[in-house]
DNA sequence: CACTAACCGAGACGGTACGTCGAGTCTTAAC
DNA sequence: GTTAAGACTCGACGTACCGTCTCGGTTAGTG
């Protein structure tokens, strides 16, 4: 018979001291803080180390580089509270989604830090693929269920493709926002209106 | 009748050697060079002042900072060649523009650097006026114009804000290309099926 | 009786990575080096570091500036080996002092550098010192010993100033070299005669 | 016949405007100030310009290089009053040399320029020359003529080299004042003592 | 309890680039 | 041909971080 400690297949405790979790916690704090405090460009590991009051071999011993440490300090900030939905019809639920997708990467001044990734992107894999995965996956992932939940109960036209679909309805706030008028409040009644547009069609009808 | 001293509008030419037009030159194509080789984060004033064969000191002498150096880099090498448009339809006109603008800055490599701006944009208000005015607005002149030339026609809906227009037909593909699938060619068709997707809207016909 | 924790005197190492002694060695031979090949006012710091194989940092970490790190480079080397003094008589014991003292810093090259000093210590009190302890103070002790010595034996008038004739003795041959003939080997006899000139007097004999 | 520029013989005016000889003043006096108000070390041929109202290269076309521009700046001002003697005795006449001598270079602040210029002596035969001519010359012209005379009156021994009894009774004065004491005023008796010294010489009499 | 192994802080290490300064030369238009 | 002005190349300045290393000392599990 097996003891209590039949851990066969546990996962073996590497021998020595284990890494501090209030370094880790120090680390990613002083990370995020610095990084809303000056921006991407001007992070420096050796400030990080100094607000977390940390070795900086203590940082490298958890990330190989920069790029390392700033992506995962991102990743465990990024959108926790959900959106609620009104469900009242499909044209509610887009503009409330819309409204709150851009909300997010405003108010939280992380819109910096996501384009920062896409510019490395092109150069760094590892970056390309974290933004993919946390940001934009996250964002279709909530656009794309409720489009497929109202396509199912007939509001949105069978023949499209939900691809299509979705960047209708999310790509035009996150331009105005981001490339248009970085860093303004967006008239309140913009979601509405591009919503609309984007259910109606902008051609005029034929007669 | 005027005196032999007329030239009062004349621009006054400063004292001294003049600054050498070849330095400018081999400044702004060396940093051009190195940025599509290297990219924003890594370029050197050095290393552009070692293959511009210049002194570092001629480059400062002409710009502060390497921002002003990038920003005036790249403002020589915006959008040469315009988009020629087919004008048989709105539609075909769209497709076209759609098609041909987001492959500018793609195929010349410009999508990392105007990335970076939009980071930049955000500390930087020098580089958020300057993009919007080198990017953002040379492509909305663009669409807009045509856009209004076929309002007067009546094929777009007239009750429609010209800019919501613009947002809808350009963002799609510029979200797709820059954010969805950093670096891959789209499928041939996605513009079109964006277009016609904008054009006629995405809500299942009342019956 | 002394408690187990006797160690109070003992020098506390302070924390982090100690300096290295072989970039110690190697920066200040470089130093001299350069000094010697090329002069004082031409010594770069980044020749310094270059040829000690150093990085710059850690020159600029040990001195704070080029004349600490010159100053510290000339200590190390100054008077090795002592003058031996033949003790038959005042005159010969001055004549061997007189022909070693300036030969010290004329065969070793050290002479432009003295002078460098005496021109930095009007604007330079560090130097100032450091050049009245290491050469002046020096060069004092040996002669004023040695008239000392022969003083209570009475070869020196007992009412002389041992300063004053510090000066008599030294100062002819040093202006001699440094000032008169910069470089040049004096003729074999000159000590002899400043000696002797400086025992008897110059004036003529009163009748 | 002649008209009234007959000036075959004449020494040929070069064509083009002649040099300014505002400039020439402007900029010596420009290099002096510099020079005792910063030193040698720091003397920036870019400030003389500015502080002269003179273009740099007009400062180039007269001067090869900055040693040669500070060897003429000096050279303008060495030595303008003469040293005025009592004539009553080789003892008054000493004292009131040494005492004269020494003051110059001291009081004028032109020390300092007077190390430098040993110390760049070795390295360069140019200030080596100019260094001798102008100081040191100048001075044994004055010491030695006033040595001769007394000699021929009998109050120098008539068997004493002149070089040597030039450097018995002036090179301890210079040493105490460059060397020992740099920038501190000496005692006032300090000549006399020095000069009695060397004439009657430090030896005991013998018995 | 001693041993071992990895952790920790501190800070030095070789590098690379920064933005500034000055040297000495060159190129304008004006005199 | 000289002048003031200011550009030019070159080389060094002293500073800031990079990512790595070497210290003395700490903190777990294992023998």
């Amino acid at each position: 018979m097996m003891g209590p400690c039949a851990d066969a297949d546990a996962e073996r405790r590497p021998p020595g001291r284990p890494r501090s979790a209030d370094a880790d916690r120090a680390i990613l704090q002083a990370t995020l803080e610095l990084l809303t405090e000056s921006g991407v460009a001007s992070l420096a590991i050796e400030q990080v180390a100094a607000r977390a009051g940390v070795a900086k071999a203590t940082i490298y011993r958890r990330w190989p580089n920069k790029e390392a440490l700033i992506l995962d300090a991102l990743a465990g900030t990024v959108d926790e509270k959900p959106i609620d939905l009104p469900g009242t019809s499909m044209r509610d639920d887009l503009v409330a989604l819309v409204q709150g997708i851009v909300g997010r990467s405003v108010h939280t001044g992380r819109g910096q830090l996501y384009a920062w990734m896409v510019a490395e992107s092109e150069r760094n894999p590892h970056i390309a693929h974290k933004y993919k995965s946390l940001v934009v996956e996250r964002r279709r992932e909530l656009i794309s269920s409720v489009l497929r939940h109202w396509q199912e109960r007939g509001e949105l036209r069978p023949d499209i493709d939900i691809e299509i679909a979705e960047l209708l309805v999310t790509a035009p706030m996150l331009v105005y926002r981001v490339h248009w008028n970085p860093g303004v409040e967006p008239p309140a009644d913009l979601a509405a209106q591009l919503v609309d547009a984007a259910l109606s069609g902008i051609a005029a009808p034929q007669p």
